[in-house]
DNA sequence: AGGATCAAAACGAACATTCATTCTAAATGG
DNA sequence: CCATTTAGAATGAATGTTCGTTTTGATCCT
């Protein structure tokens, strides 16, 4: 059976996306979320304990779906550079496919309004790109570094160019920035 | 003569900028720099037209300061390599020193409470790094890469750092990572 | 089948609070 | 004494949330 039941709840969370992540969850007011979802103030506190709530919920789905693709591209492939390279190809395809949910998890002073979590770089998938380094200089792939330093180095010069492109600065599209894009970040703890 | 008049002024800007920084624009009311700076509404409302004005007038005396630090460094050297590597020096030493000027430039979402101010990537100390790298390639020091890819490479790892270091997860003091960064960082688009 | 029953879902007017800003008046100082 | 600065109560708009009501749709009973 069709579930006809969550459906108001989906169309809160997209508007809450598009309208969070055009304006700002504080130039976003619930009543802006009722108007452009077209539901009503009582079907969104329905569903949801407060506006706060809407957007932990979002980060979390959000972050689920970043982790699951980490997970995935653990398990497929393997050595550090292959994995990075899948990484960068993942954090390239969102950005053009789903730049909305990109933004929301990229765009930094997510505490301001999500008080209570860590910081997204605590995260399990920016943990695991961690991994991905120190595994790497393990096996003679990568420098002797840092983990840390490793993968702000490798994925740093990568989320920056999302970031231009999502603030729609670049002048080309951003697909044609990527293998050099690439080459630069794994130039950058290449052994 | 010692100038007791912008001496209210510059209490409510430096208390907006510590406000604002750790707490969030929006999180921050002026009854709060009012309380935080020991200043009254109706001189905050005298020196500001707006909250709005405080926060854009700490943005341009931000960047302006970053600016001039981008001039000296390229007046006072030459070389791409010499000149990157002072911009991450300058980096690195004012996460130290000013961790509030830099997190406030540093964060996005500025657009957020300033939305008439071009992105902050737009503007020119970040076009003077970009100049750096170009010039960089003309003479060979740097690999031959566009200049937007090449300014993210070099500096994306680096402004990562200072992120975690800002957001208080890196496990280490700061300085200690600098020399593996910049490594890392002179990597990605050295020749 | 078809009315009765009931919980889940949807609704939106009303409410209390917060906030940025205005305004009037007092203090200051040259 | 006049211009500048400080003061803080008053204002009105906007916001997040509550709550009582209505609608929906499935399930049960006769």
């Amino acid at each position: 059976m069709a579930n006809i039941k969550p459906f108001q709840r989906e169309k809160i969370l997209d508007t809450a996306l598009i309208l969070f992540t055009k304006n700002g969850y504080f130039n976003t007011s619930v009543q802006d979320i009722r108007r452009a979802g077209e539901v009503s103030i009582g079907s969104i506190y329905h569903y949801f304990d407060s506006k706060e709530r809407i957007a932990a919920q979002l980060y979390y789905d959000l972050l689920a779906d970043m982790e699951q693709a980490m997970e995935r591209i653990m398990s497929e492939s393997s050595g550090a550079q292959e994995r990075c390279r899948k990484v960068v190809a993942h954090l390239f395809q969102q950005a053009e496919e789903n730049p909305k949910t990109l933004q929301f998890i990229l765009q930094g002073r997510l505490s301001d309004f999500l008080p209570d979590e860590k910081p997204i770089c605590s995260s399990r998938p920016f943990e695991l790109m961690r991994q991905m380094v120190e595994e790497g200089v393990r096996t003679g792939e990568v420098r002797e570094i840092d983990r840390i330093v490793g993968a702000a180095a490798v994925f740093g010069g990568v989320l920056r160019m999302i970031q231009l492109h999502l603030d729609g600065v670049l002048p080309k599209a951003l697909q044609e920035y990527e293998e050099e894009c690439w080459r630069c970040a794994w130039s950058a703890i290449a052994a």
